[in-house]
DNA sequence: ATAGAGTATTGATTTATATCAATTGGATTA
DNA sequence: TAATCCAATTGATATAAATCAATACTCTAT
């Protein structure tokens, strides 16, 4: 892999586009690009805060690592995306873990340099800012997903989501193992099993192996809603 | 209750503290003050992002509504606090609501103000991201204990949660009804009367109605981090 | 090919927790 | 003081979902 400049770079989060020449330059000088395989984490929940995440290519998912070892995942991210989360302003920890599901480029930029031009770039941090609330807001779908519906509801959502959020396609190869499914969705790896097949046995969706197609949207949809 | 003028104003935010006199006298102008009485909505779930509060005096439930009718608990705010939400930078709706659980005294001030001091004081700015964080932050462990643990667990952090974030006292008047309760621990009405009694016959904590007195401190902590 | 390891599937059982039902208690009003 | 209403409590029952257990499948390495 090249090391591309910033300046040049087409994989860069659009938030950095409000950037000068001489703050990318900046950027630039205090980053390092990083390449990580398939289940190696990025970033480590409860570490302390020292450098952002400019997520580029591959897939990669943020999840939250409870004190019995179980673990919650709370979202992917599969596109260019600025991922700190609320230590970059509060305590300077990460809240959650990130952790990549296929070979993900990433760049880490000193975090200290990023908000030095966070502060001095208005149209920067607030593109940032949108970007940030978007994810903190999707939380919060989430949180009302796993606590007011049951597992049915629930695994209809976390197959929409990755139909509509991640791969804008109604079939895809679920880049998840049934255990992390389940940690998604809010229930255990059997319990996936069991109502994925249910939902192939009611001809809802089609699955092999870790691929899924999803034959009837709009029944999934009413699933979702159903409580 | 007479209208006292921002800058005078002893009960609010440290963010504003930060604000020139000019700044203070722009949020002067665009503000109301209201005052709420227990269970009057403040912020409305899902409608549009037009002020943002700042929370002066009283008590007041974060909850998010889910379709079923069931609500969740988030969070309690007891002391001054500017409230918003993702909504500010993100879709400009609120994402939660806020409901008055005793009298309470806040700041309604236009959002489009906000947002222009805002842009212009990087120290407010800071102060507020910082406050904003927080809360982000607090959910994040809400959701944690929501989601991890089991029901005594959960009730234990509540109970601690009570004591030490809101009254600073092992003793006090509980401002939620069981079934407020048990929207906060996640949990139907019928569970909190169960625990509360166990931990009452278990001498951990005394009841009486709304009164609570915390009794061993420590065996609640224990209950708390066992998984 | 074959062994081995991990993952997925399916069924049986257990458990946590909700729901339903009945009763009590406390506050408010007539 | 009685009547009414709502919240709280307690017990009985139902149910969603986890866990346990056994087997099947898939992939990798020899």
């Amino acid at each position: 892999m090249e090391d591309v400049k910033c300046n040049g770079c087409h994989l860069k989060c659009d938030s950095f586009k409000f950037l000068t020449k001489d703050e990318l330059e900046l950027i630039e000088a205090n980053r390092s690009t990083v390449v990580f395989r398939k289940g190696e984490k990025i970033i480590r929940q409860g570490s302390i805060f020292k450098e952002m995440v400019s997520f580029n290519q591959g897939l990669a998912k943020i999840h939250i690592e409870g004190t019995g070892g179980k673990d919650l995942l709370l979202g992917i991210i599969s596109s260019s995306e600025i991922i700190g989360g609320p230590g970059l302003f509060h305590d300077k920890r990460y809240s959650f873990s990130l952790t990549a599901l296929t070979t993900s480029r990433i760049c880490l930029i000193d975090s200290e340099i990023f908000m030095q031009v966070f502060k001095t770039n208005y149209l920067f941090a607030e593109s940032f800012l949108r970007e940030f609330s978007r994810r903190y807001n999707d939380f919060f779908q989430r949180f009302l997903s796993l606590t007011q519906k049951q597992m049915h509801g629930r695994m209809a959502d976390a197959l929409l989501f990755m139909a509509d959020s991640v791969f804008n396609a109604d079939s895809f190869d679920l880049p998840l193992s049934r255990q992390e499914l389940g940690e998604f969705a809010g229930m255990s790896k059997e319990s996936v099993c069991r109502i994925l097949k249910e939902f192939k046995d009611e001809k809802l969706i089609n699955t092999n192996g870790q691929k899924i197609d999803i034959l009837k949207k709009d029944l999934l949809c009413r699933i979702l809603e159903a409580i």
